[in-house]
DNA sequence: GTAGGGTTAG
């Protein structure tokens, strides 16, 4: 029989897409249509699914109920929402479309189409009865398409009307709920049927319960259920993960293995993300063996679990091939591979993986954009930036207003961080003005802003208006206030911040918050009491805290101090160049130039390199980048005689006064 | 005819 089918008639000779849809669909054709031997239908059904509709076909086609489900479910696997309307309006001519069976299909298959509107329609078609069937198919799609309340809402629908849920309506109704006391309440409607040892509800339960926080519970249904599978056992390791478990994952999937279950694709999955958020490569390493194993390589989601393993591991150059060997890579493996770069700090390598996104035809996503938009902020790169706002805007990403306002947090503060980072305050103001909902995070982008770039009293009135919305500051505010202190010298100001960060504002002071003091002290010139912080701090004080008073020590010409500094610095971090220079400088302020060449000597002997002093600037061409001594820029000339002009200009301005 | 578990960002 399957010879007959594998290469069967004309239309596989004529139409090679049709083939290679027969190929990669083979079980589907065994089992819907060789069983149940629609030889005829499988020929008409494959010219149907690639080429426009005759009148003939669809006669052949509308013969038999049976062949519209499985023409409707064929649609809904390979979301092709074109041929089911145009299917859907031919049941409507030939008088197919008013059999349950057909309307749970339909209503099926526009969800999986993402079309709710036309779902609803269906479901609410006044012809029919609405029977479990189409109940359980609606609250399904709701659920699918992130519509959890709606999905609830059609579950209440159905208890008043009398419809009674079954084994098939209890897993979707139970990934609505958003607490603990709600999923209770769904599990005791179960019991009262006798559904709650149903492997598919007792994993949903399993699911939701650990999502929501309650491991007792997720337990108890776990060690009750009579049958446990695959899928059951992943819904604990993952549900673990999730919530930041790790070691109960491992137990889980250690209990698994000792079971003798052997792990399937989601299982791997998830192991692997356990690895990955804690940077065991060697354990990643293993996993990705077990892998290979089993022939897992081949599934994109597999990959990309590896890609995000490998790179959370730092290991880059791993994580690069494995996404290059993913034959169709979609939205997760770019993205994985674009945050891998963001998070190694190569935000050049994140710009350029964007692009070749765009340009491979995946469209991004939200999270695309979050991983991005970051890049742009650490270089400063405006004009990029300012693109990806564009295109949030004529796309509608993450809006949800006629006004086109950003309505998803996260990405909100990622605009606005990229331009308060690029300089743009205007429009990171215009952003947070915009901001229906605001978190910590918002305010402290905007006060971390306005003292980056020297606004000192925009950035403290933003912080007395956050105060003044009730909002509690976190360790990163309080290190915006304080910056903003210290590059506008506001000493005074900076240490009663300072004094009162435990007692008014509830923040335990940090590394960061002394740093930010020392060197608030030590720009304005109260070396001693600078010094005294760092020495009485209950911090050991880093290698950072010894450079700031090393600078401050340079600016106002101590020597003294600058050599318990430099002591400090060189004994924690022999290696970095900046101490050594900065010492050197100190000594030339003073005029003792022996003691600079003597610093000078000692680098080449210690063989510290100074790393070169670089700036860039963005241009409608792209990056411009310059390096201390570099003399490779292709307009060289034009600028340096540029900077002269500037140069003369700012002389005869000056012999003005 | 309709169900459960996975990978990316902040």
């Amino acid at each position: 029989m399957m010879p007959n089918v594998l290469k069967p008639s004309k239309v596989f000779d004529n139409v090679l897409d049709s083939l290679a849809w027969c190929l990669t669909n083979r079980k589907f054709i065994f089992s819907k249509i060789v069983s149940k031997k629609h030889y005829f239908f499988s020929s008409s059904f494959l010219s149907f699914s690639t080429s426009p509709l005759s009148k003939l076909s669809a006669i052949q086609m509308l013969d038999n109920v049976t062949k519209c489900i499985a023409f409707l479910q064929s649609c809904a696997d390979h979301k092709n929402l074109n041929k089911g309307k145009q299917f859907h309006s031919l049941m409507i001519t030939y008088g197919f479309s008013l059999s349950p069976p057909s309307i749970t299909s339909l209503i099926n298959m526009y969800s999986k189409c993402g079309q709710m509107g036309e779902a609803i329609l269906v479901f609410y078609d006044p012809c029919h009865e609405r029977n479990v069937f189409a109940y359980n198919a609606i609250i399904s799609g709701f659920v699918a398409n992130g519509l959890a309340s709606k999905g609830f809402q059609f579950y209440e629908k159905m208890r008043l009307e009398g419809v009674m849920p079954d084994k098939y309506t209890f897993p979707c109704v139970v990934r609505t709920c958003c607490e603990v006391k709600e999923v209770k309440k769904i599990h005791g409607c179960s019991l009262k049927m006798g559904l709650e040892l149903d492997v598919f509800v007792g994993s949903a339960l399993v699911n939701t319960y650990l999502k929501n926080g309650s491991m007792e519970d997720a337990q108890k249904v776990f060690g009750e259920l009579p049958m446990r599978d695959v899928v059951l056992w992943n819904a604990m390791i993952n549900g673990y993960a999730k919530i930041g478990c790790l070691d109960e994952a491992l137990e889980v999937f250690r209990r698994m293995h000792v079971e003798g279950i052997a792990p399937g694709r989601f299982t791997i999955t998830g192991i692997l993300s356990i690895f990955a958020s804690r940077g065991d490569l060697d354990n990643g390493k293993t996993v990705h063996g077990i892998v290979v194993k089993m022939g897992y390589d081949s599934g994109v989601a597999v990959s990309n679990a590896l890609i995000d393993m490998y790179g959370k591991c730092k290991h880059i150059g791993d994580a690069l091939i494995i996404f290059e060997m993913i034959n169709e890579k979609d939205i997760f493996s770019w993205n994985s591979i674009i945050s891998v770069h963001e998070q190694c700090g190569d935000h050049h390598g994140t710009l350029r993986l964007f692009d070749k996104m765009l340009g491979s035809g995946i469209l991004p996503d939200l999270v695309t954009i979050t991983t991005v938009l970051p890049a742009c902020s650490h270089l400063a790169a405006l004009m990029r930036g300012r693109e990806i706002h564009g295109y949030m805007i004529i796309n509608g990403f993450g809006k949800d207003d006629e006004n086109g306002a950003i309505d998803d947090l996260h990405v909100s503060n990622a605009v606005m961080d990229m331009y308060a980072k690029c300089g743009s305050m205007n429009n990171a103001l215009k952003i947070f003005d915009s901001m229906s909902n605001k978190d910590v995070a918002s305010w402290n982008i905007m006060i971390m802003g306005y003292g980056m770039h020297g606004y000192a009293l925009e950035a403290l009135d933003m912080f007395s208006r956050m105060c003044e919305a009730e909002f509690k500051p976190d360790e990163v505010t309080l290190v915006g206030v304080l910056s903003a202190c210290n590059h506008a010298g506001f000493v005074s100001q900076g240490r009663l911040f300072f004094a009162q960060m435990e007692s008014t504002f509830g923040v335990i002071p940090t590394i960061e918050h002394y740093t930010c003091v020392i060197d608030m002290l030590g720009r304005a010139g109260h070396l001693e009491d600078a010094y005294e912080v760092a020495q009485k701090m209950p911090i050991q004080a880093n290698p950072v805290v010894w450079r700031a008073l090393l600078g401050a020590c340079r600016l106002h010409g101590n020597a003294e101090l600058a050599e318990v500094a430099a002591r400090q610095v060189l004994q924690l971090e022999p290696e970095h160049c900046g101490s050594y220079v900065l010492m050197s400088n100190v000594y030339g302020v003073i005029g003792r130039y022996e003691e600079v060449l003597e610093v000078r000597k000692t680098m080449k002997e210690q063989n510290v390199k100074k790393t070169p002093g670089c700036s860039w600037i963005e241009l409608k061409d792209g990056m411009h980048v310059f390096r201390t001594g570099d003399r490779t820029h292709s307009e060289l000339n034009a600028l340096t005689n540029q900077l002269c002009d500037i140069g003369f200009l700012l002389d005869e301005v000056l012999n003005l006064y």
